[in-house]
DNA sequence: CAGTGGTCTAGACCACTTC
DNA sequence: AAGTGGTCTAGACCACTGA
């Protein structure tokens, strides 16, 4: 039982932590079915006697589990399998700059609209203040070469924003400049379809009531909105993907040079 | 030094774990800005010295920020804030039936065609043989009361879920049968929005070309692709939603009752 | 009230990377 | 070659909770 620096692997495969190994051989049970819902998962002290190691491993890795939704801790009664879950998939949902760009073309913007207003009613309960706040309503279109690629409808809190009163976007648009004025912190995304309005229809050049993808998002931190964005994409265009693994793996450090 | 129970907690606040005040400050100061993308994170034995306590509750904690997309850790280097990352959604994505249910409509569906063949050349690479394979494909109607709610199309890879062959489908519908029969491991969603094709119209009783939301999902285990189904709903009944919180908080155990 | 998980420690060895 | 993170240990105390 002394420390090891590398892997306990048996047979074949490429050296695998003990950690790792454990969460695969549970994953496993789990994913296929063989430990069904409800089925209580080994205590921690049986998996440190069949796994031969401290109770600091197997704890990290039940926690691990435990955080990706597969098994519920609860303490006195032991750990059990969580019934399956709806499919989480991990949407990542970039910047409609670094989206454009990530295709290798051009990208630019313009601002068809800006004017500072007061909130409506509606919006007034969207931004948590009763009465009502002063917004800065901007539309704004998002060119990938010389095709409209994304029309964007935006109202952002000045109350929470003020920095964006006397700010063009004409450089950053709206979104870009925001992620790096005010860190998101909590965000909802709805997603839908819709036949474009004549003036979406208008600005994208594209055939009124024709297919588009709508991506509404609502930014707060805390439990005041700052921003409000609707996004529509032309349907033909563009597509949002979702992938989704269990766990494991994931040691998580795709890029390089900070 | 000593081993303590709770909570160094100073002034008000609810009794906070080391670990958590520690992730709290650190993320705040990225989130905020006040910390860069670039910027070097306090050196582990920094962070012990700061706060006064062993290595292994610091790497614990910047382990989760890593694993988080927040830091990137390089060996000798130190840690480093990441660059703001494409914004990443949960999106829950639940079974066709599930979600009926939950909106409290009366749910049913039924099985349009059925119909076992081989693969076409396109699904073969797909389904990762060189040649052909045996699939089902199937076309369900899934009802929401007396409302189309979904039109669902998929092909089955019978190599890899032979039971599927003599599976009627009349009592749970292909979504539901496959997941508890092949619990999911690994799965791609595309979404889009898309204009009705006369087929989609007619089955879900809805104009010729107006806008359906569609959700294409490919499901893997290994390197074999199980099933793929492409899910239309009618644009104006149905929107995904993606929420995203930072991370922190997250003991992560909603449910009860196993 | 006994046993579970939740947290934390003060060490250790190792591998990798940059210097 | 030195220093970082990555893993692991063999303990400890505590809080919660189910029996």
């Amino acid at each position: 039982m002394k420390t090891k620096g590398r892997a306990p692997a048996p047979g074949r495969q490429e050296p695998l932590f003990l950690h790792q190994r454990i969460l695969v051989e549970i994953q496993d049970k789990i994913l296929s079915g063989q430990w069904p819902a409800g089925r209580r998962i080994p205590f921690e002290h049986e998996l440190m006697k069949q796994y031969q190691c401290s109770r600091m491993t197997v704890s990290k890795v039940l926690t691990r589990l435990a955080q990706a939704g597969l098994i519920e801790r609860r303490r006195k009664a032991g750990s059990f399998v969580r019934r399956p879950q709806s499919q989480s998939a991990v949407l990542d949902i970039p910047d409609v700059k670094t989206e454009v760009i990530a295709r290798g073309l051009p990208y630019h913007h313009q601002i068809l609209k800006r004017r500072k207003r007061r909130s409506s009613r509606a919006e007034g309960e969207l931004f948590g203040k009763d009465g009502v706040v002063p917004v800065l309503e901007i539309e704004c279109l998002h060119m990938a070469g010389k095709r409209p690629f994304c029309l964007e409808h935006r109202v952002i809190n000045l109350l929470a924003v003020p920095e964006a009163t006397n700010e063009s976007f004409e450089e950053h648009s709206p979104g870009t400049w925001l992620l790096r004025q005010v860190p998101w912190t909590l965000a909802e995304h709805h997603i839908r379809a819709a036949a474009a309005t004549p003036e979406m229809a208008a600005a994208l050049q594209i055939k009124a009531r024709s297919s588009c993808l709508i991506v509404e998002r609502t930014t707060r931190s805390m439990d005041v909105t700052i921003t409000f964005v609707r996004l529509a994409y032309p349907g033909d265009m563009h597509q949002l993907v979702a992938s989704f693994t269990p766990i494991a793996a994931v040691p998580g450090a795709p890029p390089r040079r900070p």
